[in-house]
DNA sequence: AATATTAATCGTAATATTGCGATAATAAAA
DNA sequence: TTTTATTATCGCAATATTACGATTAATATT
């Protein structure tokens, strides 16, 4: 089939798997790295640093965006694009409940 | 084209965007809450769980598997799944520190 | 008004992912 | 040895993702 069956999960687990999104390509954790240090902010200087298209960062900021955890703010001709606090504390928040969620014991099955 | 240029990212990027796809699935989420809280180990019980397929759970094992962050131990004619401790506090560490690495200032460009 | 700069979007191509039925593999139990 | 139970793998289909060139859009600048 090739779609995942969001409708058979809860709404909590589909939103971890888009948070976790943000972070599973590489290119976007460079950008988010990026943004978080304040190296560069603006989508042109991004494009200089990745070696990627235009276009392909372009798209891949336009996910960050969905997801919601930047922000962009346009300043004609460019457009500056910054982390968006709320949400990066969300994932913040999300990642470290379900991985302090675990706590190895000696006694496991494996 | 649709092929990750892995080779223009680190090998630390790379990593961290392979620990994130562990949970950029929801069902990779459930079967992950399901073994952090030893709620079932095994792949049959999983399967009850979730409404998906024998081979399409048996899939999102073999690539929690490839990741690191789970290991199985075979009980013939069950396999036991378990966390692997050292790989999820892999991933404590890296989502912490990416995490921790922004701190918001109020006079940010945007 | 014409030009230049920057970023978004469109169209296209290629690879990856998701999902499942069917089959194979493994080893215990009968 | 045959049967049963469980999981992995194969093959296929459909959708998603990644990437890029070309174009469009928006707005300063000349």
């Amino acid at each position: 089939m090739g779609l995942t069956k969001t409708e058979i999960f809860t709404t909590e687990q589909n939103r971890i798997a888009d948070l976790a999104k943000a972070f599973a390509h590489p290119a976007r954790v460079a950008i988010l790295q990026m943004l978080a240090a304040r190296k560069s902010c603006v989508c042109g200087d991004m494009v200089d640093e990745l070696e990627l298209a235009q276009a392909t960062v372009s798209q891949h900021l336009k996910e960050l965006k969905r997801i919601g955890i930047i922000q962009g703010e346009i300043n004609p001709p460019r457009v500056c694009y910054c982390i968006n606090p709320s949400v990066w504390e969300e994932a913040r928040q999300t990642f470290g409940a379900i991985l302090d969620s675990f706590v190895p014991v000696p006694s496991s099955c494996c």
